[in-house]
DNA sequence: CGACCAGACGCAACATTGTTGCAATAACTT
DNA sequence: AAGTTATTGCAACAATGTTGCGTCTGGTCG
């Protein structure tokens, strides 16, 4: 069985302030967001609002499951849910990203631009975590080759995982 | 449905080699892939030589499903090949890697150490290239976090999907 | 306000990748 | 040649993600 957890908590800790980027932001109203979602020229829909207030209160990237459990009862169809994610990923209002288990991981994009830093991937916990570091640049492409954007992934296991094997 | 496909030819292509690392080689006798087997203290049975035979003479690292087909006829079982997979990367005899699509990929690891050079992943089709240039550094980690390693890389479009789609 | 309708939703069914349990087989050892 | 035990093949399962389609509703306009 997969185990996705993500160590909440530790994620938001002052004691990781130093390196790690995106610090914890205050949450913002329904309506704030709702007008944010209309911005885009679409319908704020519940489901829309829900998620994305979610994602913005959220310390780290969630998956799927993740959001699916913390919406909890009166929880959103998982097609839904499916296809919220991803509209939220095209109209740029999120970052969609590949965790350390290959399953996609979301996270709000008005805290931060991601292509700005650099990343480190929990094997363990799967986990990603936003350093301070910012990435360097890309060496010449072979000819035919577009670039799109740049990774730099550090992997390993993350504080909280090595504390509990230990 | 999911299309991955393999620019088996491009890959190899001289154009391309002025930055493309692992240069093509050539094709490995069957005593010699047994004899490497058989070194790590398992057993050399025809799944793991076919398999390990293939990876060596691949351009590009391959998907279970592209070796899969790539066997053909008389193909060994499909868990059987998850397992010789997962048992060569283990082994250290091959790579395994996520590719664009989040699908694991395996190169066969005498060839070269993909942990010294920089890769291209396809979004498109998903293939994974070995580029010359070398990773840069990695910056401090926060502390607890423990590095197991880096990974620097390019997304776009490869020449034979931005050819195709031209 | 009430009707309208493109866009969003919910449901059911499906696809793909990858894993687990277990009995049967065969690679190596003696 | 027989014995041991790693490896195989099969069937069933699990998790993530997608497609098709009929129903509903958010935002608009009369
Ligand atoms: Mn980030
Ligand atoms: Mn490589
Ligand atoms: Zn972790
Ligand atoms: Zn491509």
């Amino acid at each position: 069985m997969l185990r996705l957890v993500v160590s909440y908590a530790l994620i938001s800790r002052p004691t990781l302030a130093g390196t790690l980027a995106l610090p914890f932001q205050p949450s913002p109203s329904v309506d704030a967001v709702a007008e944010q979602i209309r911005r885009t020229g679409a319908r704020a829909t519940p489901a829309r609002i829900r998620v994305l207030q979610l994602l913005r209160d959220a310390p780290a990237a969630l998956t799927h499951n993740e959001i699916e459990s913390a919406l909890g009862a009166r929880a959103i169809d998982r097609v839904t849910l499916y296809r919220v994610l991803d509209w939220l990923a095209e109209s740029g209002l999120a970052h969609k990203n590949t965790d350390a288990h290959r399953v996609y991981r979301f996270s709000a994009a008005a805290a931060g631009e991601h292509l700005t830093h650099v990343h480190f991937r929990c094997e363990d916990c799967g986990g990603v975590f936003c350093l301070a570091a910012a990435p360097p640049a890309a060496p010449a492409l072979p000819l035919g080759f577009s670039l799109s954007r740049v990774d730099f992934d550090l992997r390993g296991r993350c504080a909280g995982c090595c504390a509990a094997s230990s």
